[in-house]
DNA sequence: TCGCTTT
């Protein structure tokens, strides 16, 4: 009974009204939050993003005693000497203090920055440029490309790689975390080299191989880092190497030769070195991208031995992602050499521009049901949505195909060539709704997706904060619906409090969870959840595809699509359309 | 469970 009033009244009758007001209400307390801070008044940016407001800030705030202009390597830290552990740090951003730091802008960003000797945050281009000595052919790619000021993260993280720290970047989803360590990468790496510059330095053998290293977890994340960094490799001729199954074999036999940069993923990566095709004693910069995820049990063992490859004196290294759990803290200390930590925001804490539901089901049947009503109501599109395993996304996606919206898949049970064209699709703005696994739930760029439905409860909070981060990017909103059944019920707690703290409107009961019936491996905070077939329930809803497909005539129906092609005007972080569609790395097959 | 080499 109860579990029927729930359903009809969180998810079934899903209405538009109502989810406006829920936006609205959200978005209110979000900005009411980040003007306290700033003593400025509502933007419609979040903090992260709104730029100006850093600038404005610093006159509503006392002005610093010191000299703006001050060098970097003299600024002074609270926590100066102190070089705190990372993981000592984590009580230190969660309480918010931060010292002297509201001289420095820190705050007005919500930066937390711990380590010996921090560099002050630049607040744009032109002061990192009048610093560091940006070449202008930089500064016009950064231009033309439409990045036109620093993001929160990129303010702090770029004076600290440009002077050669080592770095843990933590930083909200969508708040353009990519650039914060490819436009240093570029300034350090300072030209293309060529075997003119140096025909010596070829012959001896620590002169092979790439410069730069970024890993990160799949092949289409690598896809996308790798189309950010062309934006600012324009007018030169940097030789930048795309290197995971998928991308051009004849491209990957040039990474002995004169290779600036690679960027790949572990076991690829991997596998050149055993075959010798690659070698990384040269490489001087490495990001581990999602580095929670490449940190993490499963991965870990194939980062490590990639990090170990990597055998150049003067390495150095830093590691992004919005989620950093403390095993992979902990593991981050370990690799890091005197590293500057850098939080923007809360640790672990999902991006302020979604409104999130969560919505009880009951049971698959009740999902199923749900997502229908959604879909014939009001749905967020285009949308992702996140199902437990590459089965129930090829049966889901089945489901899907016969009602009157272009849906689409991506999961890793596709060829590379089916992943290449799937996210084309997506990017040009043909697909409303992807079915897809966990292989798209972080870094990708979608800048126009509107919704996020997690059709499968995720199985961990982080996993929870990148699925729903792949809308409400880069100052944009979106919403997220996330399903359960009563099956997921005692794995709730955590995520029920996740988005209870970012102020959505959840079933209270759910709240009120007694706190025993979490999860008892609480370390890992996974589980296991065996779910039915998407398709194979029973009752009425067997056999809706095939009356379906006889109504339509064995065809699919013409089908309208979610964007007049491209997408609007976009802003900074999104990497996606700016540089057009897939062709750009898929050209390379 | 998912993702990640090449042959």
């Amino acid at each position: 009974m109860e579990a029927f009033a729930l359903l009809s009244r969180g998810g079934a009758r899903f209405n538009k009204d109502r989810f406006r007001d829920q936006v609205r209400l959200f978005e209110t307390t979000g900005e009411a939050s980040t003007s306290s801070d700033t003593g400025i008044g509502a933007a419609s940016l979040p903090t992260e993003l709104d730029f100006f407001k850093y600038a404005s800030g610093s006159d509503t705030k006392p002005r610093s005693t010191k000299s703006k202009g001050k060098l970097p390597a003299a600024a002074t830290s609270p926590l100066l000497g102190s070089s705190m552990l990372l993981e000592d740090a984590m009580s230190v951003d969660e309480e918010g203090s931060s010292g002297d730091e509201s001289s420095t802008g820190r705050s007005i960003h919500r930066i937390a920055a711990t380590g010996s000797r921090i560099p002050e945050p630049a607040g744009d281009f032109e002061i990192l440029s009048q610093r560091y000595g940006l070449s202008q052919l930089l500064l016009d790619n950064l231009a033309s490309n439409e990045l036109s000021h620093p993001t929160a993260i990129q303010c702090q993280a770029v004076p600290i790689l440009l002077e050669k720290r080592d770095l843990a970047g933590i930083s909200p989803t969508g708040t353009g975390k990519t650039l914060a360590y490819v436009l240093p990468m570029f300034a350090l790496l300072g030209s293309p080299l060529t075997s003119k510059d140096r025909p010596e330095a070829q012959q001896g053998t620590k002169e092979h191989g790439p410069r730069a290293l970024i890993v990160c977890p799949t092949r289409e994340l690598a896809g996308q880092i790798y189309n950010e960094c062309m934006k600012l490799a324009q007018g030169r001729k940097w030789n930048i190497l795309l290197f995971s199954k998928g991308a051009s074999s004849s491209e990957q036999k040039k990474a002995m030769g004169k290779v600036d940069i690679v960027i790949g993923t572990p076991l690829r990566i991997l596998a050149a070195i055993r075959e010798e095709a690659i070698r990384l004693d040269n490489v001087r910069y490495l990001v581990l991208d999602e580095a929670d995820n490449l940190l993490d049990t499963d991965f870990g063992k194939q980062t490590e031995e990639v990090l170990e490859s990597c055998t150049h004196p003067d390495l150095q290294k830093c590691i992004f992602s919005a989620t950093l759990p403390q095993v992979a803290e902990r593991v981050a200390k370990r690799v890091l050499v005197d590293p500057v930590r850098v939080v923007v925001g809360v640790k672990d804490s999902a991006s302020l521009n979604v409104a999130q539901t969560l919505t009880y089901c009951g049971t698959e049947v009740g999902k199923l049901f749900a997502l229908r009503q959604l879909l014939a109501t009001s749905p967020p599109l285009p949308m992702l949505i996140f199902v437990q395993s590459k089965e129930r996304a090829k049966q889901l996606y089945q489901e899907l195909l016969y009602d009157n919206l272009t849906v689409d898949q991506l999961h890793s049970d596709m060829t590379s060539k089916q992943r290449i064209e799937s996210v084309a699709r997506m990017r040009r703005g043909e697909t409303w709704v992807m079915v897809c696994t966990e292989v798209m739930a972080r870094g990708m760029d979608f800048g126009g997706i509107k919704g996020v439905v997690n059709y499968d409860f995720p199985t961990t909070v982080q996993g929870y904060v990148h699925r729903i981060g792949r809308t409400g990017r880069a100052g944009r909103t979106g919403v997220a619906v996330t399903y359960f059944t009563d099956a997921d019920v005692p794995f709730l707690r955590p995520i029920a409090q996740m988005i209870n703290q970012t102020h959505a409107q959840i079933p209270e009961w759910t709240l009120k969870l007694n706190k025993a019936r979490k999860m008892k491996s609480d370390e890992k905070r996974r589980r296991k959840v065996k779910r039915d077939s998407v398709t194979k329930v029973a009752g009425g809803l067997v056999g809706r595809r095939d009356a379906l497909r006889r109504r339509h005539g064995g065809k699919k129906e013409k089908k309208l699509s979610p964007r007049g092609g491209r997408n609007g005007a976009r802003t900074s972080s999104s990497a996606i359309d700016a540089s057009g569609d897939d062709g750009e790395w898929s050209g390379l097959s």
